[in-house]
DNA sequence: AAGCGTCGTAAATCATAGGC
DNA sequence: CGCCTATGATTTACGACGCT
């Protein structure tokens, strides 16, 4: 099902985990709530402490998993929305080819 | 309740759909690399590029490609046919 | 070893574009 | 015009690998 030859195991390991025993966790829909909150403490700071973590996920009932990959998510967005507000600056009006 | 998620934070999504000249190059390369439907930072640069989106755009429609893809084979191979036709007239001329 | 970090991705979902 | 599908973007959740 999946491409003959793939990088090896990028795509190989996702597709049938679930041989290994392990079930990969439906997506869950943050509600606007549990949203909010994380992005004010995001506001404070990138990065959690292990008791704040804990405090954050029990507040919201999420998993503290569930908190730490939102914050690791959280921040590939922040950096992604910092270059490409970097670049935007640079050419400034200027065509790209 | 939450679905009120919508209509202030999302007016980011404007979206135009890609030039077709831009969805050739994409889908020329994503069906002559159909073995491995993995560009390098590298190709997606020139990707980018060549189609005058971001690199980030070209992650994108990979991510999009190889889900939708695998999620219609029969339909897509038709498209895949299509592809490897054109490259192999390409080569004659 | 445990555990959290980034990076690249799958898959689901969202929101709009565009055809009819 | 509204309905419907195509399509680009965003959102959860991981596996691989890094470092300490």
């Amino acid at each position: 099902m999946l491409y003959p030859r793939l990088p090896a195991d990028l795509v190989g390991c996702a597709a049938q985990h679930t041989l290994l025993g392990k079930t990969r966790r439906p997506r869950t829909a943050f509600t606007s709530q549990q949203l909010l909150e994380l992005e004010k403490q995001f506001r404070q700071n990138k990065y959690l402490s292990r008791p704040k973590r804990f405090e954050v996920a029990t507040s919201l009932m999420l998993t503290e998993t569930q908190v730490k990959i939102w914050f690791q998510n959280r921040r590939m967005k922040w950096k992604r929305s910092k270059k490409a507000q970097h670049e935007a600056r640079g050419n400034n009006g200027a065509a790209v080819g | 309740v939450m679905i009120l998620r919508s209509r202030f934070l999302d007016a980011r999504r404007k979206r135009r759909n890609f030039s077709k000249q831009a969805s050739e190059i994409l889908n020329e390369y994503f069906y002559s690399h159909l073995s491995n439907p993995y560009p390098s930072e590298e190709a997606k640069e020139e990707l980018a590029r060549k189609c005058g989106i971001t690199v980030s755009q070209v992650s994108n429609w990979f991510g999009n490609k190889r889900i939708r893809y695998k999620k219609n084979i029969g339909k897509a191979q038709e498209e895949a046919n299509l592809y490897a036709a054109k490259k192999a007239a390409a080569a004659f001329a």
